[in-house]
DNA sequence: CTGCAATGGTTGTATATGCAATAATAGCAC
DNA sequence: GTGCTATTATTGCATATACAACCATTGCAG
C-alpha cells in the first residue's frame, strides 16, 4: 500500500480529454472508410438496439443534452440511416433505424471491430478491460451528481 | 487470473466519451463562475507554464490539431488573457500570457481545485489516482500511433 | 374548465474538434 | 540562386457539445 495514491496529481478533465482525442482518432480513421464518425456509429447502434425511441430518451441513454441530440440526428437522418416519425404524443417524435441504416451499421461494425482490436493491441487487452471496468464504476458513481439524469 | 479480462466488452471510444462528458460538466460548473471553460483553463495553464510558445508547439503539448489551436486561441485572446506576438520566424507567432490572464488563471485555479476535489470525493481519491496512472500509461503507449506527433 | 407546472423538442449562441486545402516562409540541395 | 521540400499558420467544411430561452403540448389541481 503506497501512500502516493492518496493525492491524485494533475487534472482528470484534461487527462481524459487528451486520451479521448487520441483514442477517437483511431476509431475515426477506421470508420471514415464507411463514411461515419465514431459518435454517429454509437448513435446508430443505440437506435438499432433500443427500437423506436424518443429523442429525449435516446439523449439520456447516450448521456448527452437533448439539444445535442436534435443536432446529432440531422446528419444521420439526412443520410437516410434513421427516420423520424411522429411520436405517441403530439409533441414527441420517434427515431427509428432504416434499412439503409441497419446495413450501414453492420458494415461499420467491422470497421469498429478493427479499431477496437487496434486499441487492444496498443494498450493490451487486459488493460483495456480494466479501463472499461474503471469507467463503468465511474459512471455509476457519477449518477445522481451534477449533469446526471 | 480470471479469463473474462481477456476480451474487453463494449467500445472504448463510447465509454470514454460518456465519462468525459460527465466529468467535464463538473469542472465546467465550477469554472463558469469565473467565466472559463475547462479547455480554456487548460490552455491558459499551459501557456503560463511553457512561457512564450508557438501555437504549433502548444498544440502538440495539448495533443490537439494545429487548426484547433488557431481557433481555441481566439476567445482567450479576445478576452485579453493571452497575447499573440510575432515569432522568431516571419511565419510563426508566439503566444504569451498577459497580466490579466495570469490573474484569471490564479482565480480559476481555486475553482478547478474545488471541482477536482468534488471528483475525488465522488470517485474516491485512490480510484482517481489509478485512473490518472492508467491514462498516463495509455497516452505513452499511443505515442507513435495514428494521430500522434 | 381554467390556469399552471411539467415534459419534449428546437433554436440561438458559443466553443471544441479534426481533416483537407491553402498561403507564406524557411531550409536545403545542387 | 533556383527549385523542391518542410514547416507554420489559417480557412473551409462538417460535426459534437452544452446552456439558456423558447414554443407546444400534456397533466393536474381546484
Amino acid at each position: 500500500m503506497t501512500t502516493n495514491d492518496l493525492r491524485p496529481r494533475g487534472c482528470t478533465n484534461f487527462k481524459l480529454r487528451q486520451l479521448l482525442r487520441r483514442i477517437a482518432r483511431v476509431y475515426d480513421a477506421e470508420l471514415v472508410k464507411v463514411g461515419l464518425k465514431g459518435t454517429q456509429f454509437s448513435l446508430l447502434s443505440q437506435v438499432m438496439a433500443h427500437g423506436p425511441v424518443r429523442p429525449n430518451d435516446l439523449a439520456r441513454i447516450l448521456g448527452i443534452d437533448a439539444s445535442t441530440m436534435t443536432r446529432n440526428l440531422r446528419p444521420v437522418a439526412n443520410a437516410g440511416w434513421v427516420s423520424l416519425r411522429p411520436g405517441p404524443d403530439e409533441r414527441s417524435r420517434l427515431v427509428e433505424i432504416t434499412a439503409a441504416g441497419r446495413a450501414k451499421q453492420i458494415e461499420a461494425k467491422r470497421r469498429w471491430a478493427a479499431a477496437q482490436q487496434e486499441i487492444n493491441a496498443i494498450l493490451g487487452a487486459p488493460e483495456v478491460a480494466r479501463l472499461h471496468a474503471m469507467i463503468d464504476r465511474g459512471l455509476a458513481r457519477l449518477d445522481g451528481h451534477v449533469g446526471a439524469v
